[in-house]
Formats: structure tokens, sequence, C-alpha cells
DNA sequence: AACTATTTATAAGA
DNA sequence: TTCTTATAAATAGTT
């Protein structure tokens, strides 16, 4: 819708391509907004142009909720549950990469279980990057009268109340029960090893023809009192 | 671009508006993709029509990469990380402790070299306060507006949304760990099985051998099993 | 899903 | 950058 037609590839002249760039940018977000209020749909446009420079749009609900939409509906595709990887993209590989070998030392467990913790982590904390980022734009376009103060002041409220959440009884319940899951994994691992030590003994024992006697004795005599301490 | 000029708002009929969406979706769809080819820059775009059906567009690199951006921009944005840094003032000292508890719980591992797990928890919740904050602040310096209401309202909803979105992800998170311990404890009762059923066929060859091998059995052959009850 | 009369977007030029 | 204008592209209403 030009001139003359163009052909879709990369423009060459760098000048020409920003200026297509700049033109196309705000047909594109323009686009966006009406799409959203003809259909009342929620739209949710981020642009980087080539400089590095940040361009967004979204309707009505907030991009973060938009954009939670896409997580879930490709949590449950099978072929986009490349989850791990996704998450990773939020923060830098270098970041991410301390965040499981950290993760991974302490818990003494291989990393790839944990990458699906470490994604809903990082995700949340991507997501209120863009929230933020949407909230700021918007308000530099706002302004406020002297009534909306006393409404921001009972917000700011609201906001703490929300945030004490941290504490309740969901939560408290919940780390209970990890307590207890821990110490019960706690208590098999130590078993294990009891039981363990004892097979080995006995597996000893059968090979010398002569000192079958001792060896039994030994494990037999010591391992139940160990087996009783470790329990309290 | 059409018959006659339609204005920009909500299409009643929801025939036509179903299929001015359609129509206008495939339309935003390869402007986008357009103009990241044309101009070499980053695009994502997120349709959700009213039915709550999905549609998505993101140049080459991932939708994460070209929102992670959102994330640099912002970091490098001195005013953004002078937030992030209150944020951290802004919880409590009482809230503060109870994240490091429920990591450490987690981790089995003194607070200190948590840092940087809790620098991300810490900012996620840290983060809308202080954002609410400073909205309050900016919008006390603006003047009136009848219209700022309105934006005042659907602001509200979208730091209640964030707020919820949050703890979600708080929950899903222990929900994933919980799993990830039940897991653990199956193998090791399994395991546990494994080892005292080898056990006791170990025993069992022994027997033929002589009578005095019989006791010191019968206690190495039942603690175990004992002990695994106890651990129900 | 097509069709087509119009509107809209935009490429090139100023 | 911004505006102008010829033309390509998108799409509203119709079939």
């Amino acid at each position: 819708m030009g001139r003359r037609k163009v052909e879709i590839k990369r423009i060459e002249d760098k000048i020409s391509r920003q200026v297509t760039f700049c033109k196309r940018r705000n047909g594109l977000l323009e686009k966006a907004r009406q799409l959203s209020i003809l259909c009342e749909s929620s739209v949710a446009l981020v642009i980087v142009s080539s400089t590095g420079k940040l361009y967004s749009f979204s309707s009505g609900e907030s991009m973060a909720k938009i954009l939670s939409r896409v997580e879930i509906q490709q949590a449950d595709d099978p072929e986009t549950s490349d989850l791990a990887e996704k998450g990773m993209n939020y923060l830098s590989q270098k970041e991410l990469l301390e965040i499981v070998q950290w993760l991974a030392l302490r818990l003494r467990f291989p990393p790839p279980p944990l990458s699906l913790s470490i994604k809903l982590f990082v995700f949340v904390f991507g997501f209120l990057l863009i929230y933020a980022y949407n909230i700021c734009s918007k308000l530099e376009e706002a302004k406020s009268d002297n009534a909306s103060i006393d409404f921001l002041k009972s917000l700011e409220e609201q906001l703490k109340t929300a945030l004490s959440v941290t504490r309740d009884r969901k939560t408290e319940l919940m780390m209970d029960f990890v307590k207890t899951l821990q110490e019960k994994e706690k208590l098999l691992r130590e078993e294990n090893q009891i039981l363990t030590s004892q097979l080995s003994k006995m597996k000893k024992s059968l090979k010398p023809e002569g000192a079958r006697v001792m060896s039994p004795e030994k494990s037999s005599g010591k391992n139940p009192r160990e087996t009783l301490l470790l329990l309290k």
C-alpha cells in the first residue's frame, strides 16, 4: 500500500528501514488497539526495534494477565512443554545457571526436576516487570483529582494486606507438610544405609567358609541398636 | 477500508464481531510478521478472543526472550533499579525472616548463601508495594481530571490481579516441591523393600549351615520392617 | 468462504 | 522528522 509493491524481506537501506519501522510500528499498535476495542478481545503487543527501543500495547486487562494465558495454554500443550527452556529466557543465562547450580548442589538432586520450580520463580519475576512497565507508561497519561488521593491511600492499605497473605494458613499448612515429608525422607535414607550395610556384611560372611560364625554375630549384634538410635 | 467507515467501538452484533475478529486478527498477525522481517525487529503479539481462544506471533526469537528485554530495559533505567532497591527495604524484617525461613526449610541450609534466591523472592513481593507508593506520590503531584477515576479503578484491579498471581505461583511452587518429595519417598520405600527382601533371602541361605545363626537372623530380619511401619 | 467497493496504510518523494 | 500523494493492502458489507 504505497507507491509500489514491496517484497517482505529485510530492508537493506538503514534509513529506509528506520522510516518503515516507525510507520509500520505505529500502524501495528493502532491496529492492535482497534482490534481489542472492536472485538472486545485481549491484545498484548511488544515491539523492540533493532536499536533496542521498546514499544508496547496492551488492552484493558494487564499484559501480565494476557501473557499468563499463554503460559497456561502452552503448558497444556505437550509439544511446547519445553517449559524449562522457555523459563530460562526470563533471566540471563548466567544468573540462571548460578541458581540452578546452587540449588542442585544444596538439594543434592540432579537439575532437571528443579527446572520447573525455577521456571515458575523466574516467570513471576519477569511477569511483574512487564506489568510494571505497562503501569509506568500508562501512568504518564494519567492525572488525578483531589478525591482520588484518598482512594490511593486505601489502595496502599489493600496492598499491604495482600502482602501479609504470605503468612496465610494455607502456606503454613504446606510448610508443615513439607517438613514432615523431609523428615520421613531422612529416616528412610538412613534406614536404607543400614540395610545396605547389613546386606554387604552378610555377603562377606558367605564368602569365607570359616569366618561364617563371626561376622553374622557382629552384624546382628550391632545393627539393631544403631537403627533404634537413628529413629529417635 | 471497507464498504463504509466504521467507528472504533465495540461491535454490538455478535456474528459481525466474530467475523471482524477473525479478519482483523489475521491482518494483525500478518502485519506483525512483516514488521519483524522488514525492519529486523523483535515482535511479540498475543491475542485472546472474547471466547478465550489464544493466538500469538513472535518473531524468530522466542516470546520469552523478547519480553526479557523489557526486564533489561527496566534494569538499566536508574529510576527502576532504585525502586527495586526500595522494594527490598520495604519488606518488614518479619516478612523477610519468613521468606528466609521458608527457603531455608526447603533447602536445609543456613540463610546467607540464599541471597540470590531471596533477592528474587523478595523482589516479587516488594515490587508492587513500591509501585503503589510511587504511583501515589506521582499522582499527588498531578492535577485534576474527572476521567482519571476510571483509570484508577482499573489500576486497582490490575494490582489485585498481579498480587493474586504472585500468591498462586508461590503455592504452585510449594506444591511442586511437595510432589517431588513424595516421589522421593516412594522410591526410597521401594528401595527399602528390595533391600529387606534381599537380606532375608541371604539369611535363609545361611540357615542350613547351623542353628547358631537362627536367633540373630530373627532380630536383624525383623527390625527393618518394624522401622518401616513406624515411619508411616 | 468469496467477492468487491471503499477505506486505510504506507512507499516514495518533497 | 513530517507531509503529501499515488498506490497497494485490508476489510465492511454483501452474496
